[in-house]
DNA sequence: TCAATCAATGAACAAACATTCAATGAATTA
DNA sequence: TAATTCATTGAATGTTTGTTCATTGATTGA
């Protein structure tokens, strides 16, 4: 690893970060590429000598996403409303302390949701479905009287939007106090 | 009121219609003038005809919003507890028969929290802050004891965030089954 | 030291965009 | 019916955007 290699791929981290805060707050239409390259101090130009558009830039950090604490939602031997207690009390210990989890969860919606993002990355997630696997986990709650009755999946909606909004509101305003955990565990437990 | 003034008057509600669907699926600067006049059959040099800009067609949307249910969260006799309950109950309720108020729930969040919005948007939404007099209610409750012990600011956050992000799937995802309002409403309550 | 490599810029480019406008034909009014 | 108003279009305009490229210095490796 030379020391240019080094440099880039430092440059290239700046590039990333400053593209994130952008790209949560102005959208990807919404961002320019001299927005970005304002924010890291290079000329517009510049940046396709780090990334080879404003796409891959964009690819770059939903990749990045993927590999991010939401989606590393899987089948558990822990009882259910434990599960639900541990991953809520996770993720926002992980927003509270860093902040470009907590932008990088605001992209993944995003991502996930806005149809103003590359048909690339719209691709790339089409597969990720948070709530299919939290509902099955749900349901075992259920069975064994820890989570409260109802459509497991509109309880995975409550909860899941629950800490989305948080998380959105906490990378914003980052000076906002933060919900406990044990609040939002609280939409699924049973009584 | 003439014949012509009145179907001016229903294309301009199609427009915003169709521009509110779009604009939240989009962002502000992801939807174009095009794809609107496209959503209702038009050309793009028409729309200049109903609204004077998109800035002023964005506008109006918001200005619509803003007599809308989430910003009457007002001081209220009620117990507190049961005013959440209500407000919960009433605004999921909206959101299920209502595309129109959903998608307008949406929106609001968009414009307050988006950079990517025009400048004359956000003059008028600095005023508004939800956060402010929930937590006032939200501390009453806790005088009394129906509401549990934590920043007040912070079990708003959880709150809206809740309604929020449930609005916000239900707006994009209309077969989405829908969370019911107590357990959302059970993020504040003591226990 | 010298050639090669690379970071960096700013000008140039084509496409897309919001917006304007002259022209047209239909609906309204007198 | 005649005159006027208005909805509608498509072409034109000026700006912004993503992207390319020739050029310039600085850094590296031989």
């Amino acid at each position: 690893m030379t020391i240019r290699e080094d440099q880039k791929e430092k440059r290239r981290q700046e590039i990333l970060f400053a593209g994130l805060s952008l790209f949560i707050s102005k959208g990807y239409s919404g961002t320019t590429i001299k927005d970005i390259a304002g924010a890291v101090g290079m000329s517009a130009g510049l940046m396709f000598h780090y990334f080879a558009s404003k796409e891959e830039l964009y690819l770059a950090l939903v990749s990045q996403g993927i590999e991010g604490p939401m989606n590393s939602v899987q089948p558990t031997e822990l009882e259910p409303m434990t599960f639900f207690e541990i991953t809520a009390e996770r993720i926002l210990s992980y927003i509270k302390t860093q902040p470009f989890v907590a932008k990088m969860f605001v992209l993944m919606h995003q991502a996930t949701y806005s149809d103003d993002v590359p048909a690339s990355v719209k691709a790339l997630l089409t597969k990720l479905d948070i709530h299919t696997p939290t509902a099955k986990i749900i349901r075992k709650g259920q069975e064994n009287g820890t989570i409260r009755a109802g459509d497991p999946l509109a309880l995975s909606l409550a909860f899941w939007s629950a800490i989305q909004g948080v998380a959105e509101t906490m990378a914003m305003n980052a000076d906002m106090p933060c919900p406990e955990s044990e609040w939002i565990a609280d939409i699924l437990r049973a009584k």
